[in-house]
DNA sequence: GATGAATGAGCATTCATTCAT
DNA sequence: CATGAATGAATGCTCATTCAT
């Protein structure tokens, strides 16, 4: 599976074959499909996996009660694994935007969103009660589009800068 | 040409065989490949294409002198853009996030995100020339995050209300 | 016809397609099939006019009346040519042993090597008319084999003593 | 790799398909790639072992000591093998002379063709040192030239003759 | 004489998957 | 748990040839 999550993110999952994944990983053809039934069977078990990941991570963001506090550990945290593991989130973007695969992961995709939301709404609730829902939206597609924009779309990011206008914007005190 | 951007946008780049474009078009694949080299080359050409079409919205949204209308209008083009167009937006994101696709349009894509990043930059240049950089950086990235999680991640978005939270901090007396 | 027979013996015939013919030529698929019908045509074509320049090779060499005088001028010829028109050379020797371009030219071949032996076959008359079949075989087989060995078989050839062997054992007093 | 060797003599190599080989043999296109890489290699694989076969044959002549016996029995040999396996050495003709095909067996044919050279050359070093470079040439290019017009210029070729001629001339005791 | 758009069969190669061992 | 031979449909692409202009 470490060595399909690398194909995956390197190649993109179309592009790698399971062969490429056998000789990588160094197993037979025949091992894998004792283990996976298919080649869609694999990604799944990556995005779950990763979903969990990115839940202790959300969990772990809740130790303090201040909402401004949760907000700038959540900031701080991804934007360390953002410059930490760039092909990794390559891989969930890519994963949840090619129409192959996303048809493949359709219901798990739909959770791990819900899921994510509603963690940051129940800090945005503690905020302001009333826009808590937009503003949730809001943080996420901030943060997405950064992801996004830092990975995929330019070629030299000041990144940092960035992170510095969402700690202001969001944990002002900071 | 349509047809192509149909298919890809509707089954990915990689799902997408010739045989099906020649089908869905109703030629012959002598013919496409008379008229483009390789499938590649079809998706550059798209791509090109499409960058063009972008240009002209940026450059028609730059009538106005006043820097918060223009990015009112921009905004707005743009929201209307995304929810008549999604599978066309899906498109542009799934193969400049593609490992496959994206190498083939590597230097599109760095001409593109240039380009529109130094008209964006030029209305921030306007409001606050110290912070263009950055303001430039993360409105874009709020657009594109907004565009990435209303085309593939949520299910139901709450689109009107993130364009009016948009509207009221890029454009605050409209 | 000249970018043909240049391509065909570059490439093989087989590797050449039509369109690369045109391509070198500067002119339209349209116009080479208004003049051949079928690229076998062209290749016919090439064929029968390096018959006809041979046989005027052949014929001129039998301007002398002694038939070793005759002997030492083919073979000078001969060995010239070899040095000079390799390609061309190569060429002849690769369509006629080719099973698909072979059966092509059957009659053809058929002609020019029945032109070729009894050519020959008329100097080896004057020398021993008993044995003159066999020798005339063996006089072209020679000439045949250092030409094969020379163009496609041995990296470094030493032609030039070959061809003082041939001309001591052909031309003896030369 | 028997049906391949068939079909390349037969049609030659670029007009023998891979599917034709497929059906011919009665096994899947997959498992021919599973055990070869390339069709290319299918041609290399045969011309290697053809190679080795030759091998056996040249070190098998060399079992007597007097070096005319040696020719002797390389002659018979190569004449026997000439008159039974026609399309066999026709095909290493062809592919020895074809573009195409000589620039993937390059190397292997100026291995081939140097350790025949040696073998040859080996033996006329014990008749007349002085001259043995040339001589083996020379016996080379005439048993290559036999071939040659043997098999595919002459359509009525006195072939029993010329291997008299042959032995008279190097083997004369016999 | 000259063009080049159009065809459709064919080609080498790839790939997810199966299955006997 | 583990192998790798075997399948056959699919893929991107090429090519000789035709034909309306």
């Amino acid at each position: 599976m470490d060595t399909a999550t690398r194909l995956f993110a390197e190649l993109g999952f179309e592009n790698t074959s399971m062969a490429k994944i056998c000789a990588e990983a160094g197993v037979s053809k025949g091992l894998i499909y004792h283990h996976f039934s298919t080649k869609n069977d694999i990604l799944r078990e990556i995005f779950s996996t990763t979903t969990q990941r990115m839940a202790e991570i959300s969990a772990s963001s809740q130790e303090s009660h201040d909402p401004h506090e949760q907000l700038l550990s959540l900031i701080e945290r991804l934007f360390d694994q953002l410059q930490t593991d760039k092909s990794f989130f390559q891989l969930n973007l890519n994963i949840m935007l090619q129409p192959g695969t996303r048809s493949v992961l359709q219901d798990l995709i739909r959770e791990r969103s819900a899921y994510l939301l509603a963690s940051v709404r129940k800090i945005f609730d503690k905020i302001d009660p009333v826009n808590s829902e937009v503003s949730s939206y809001m943080f996420i597609a901030e943060l997405d589009g950064i992801a996004l924009d830092y990975l995929s779309i330019f070629n030299s990011y000041p990144i940092t800068a960035l992170k510095k206008l969402m700690i202001k914007r969001y944990s002002p005190k900071a």
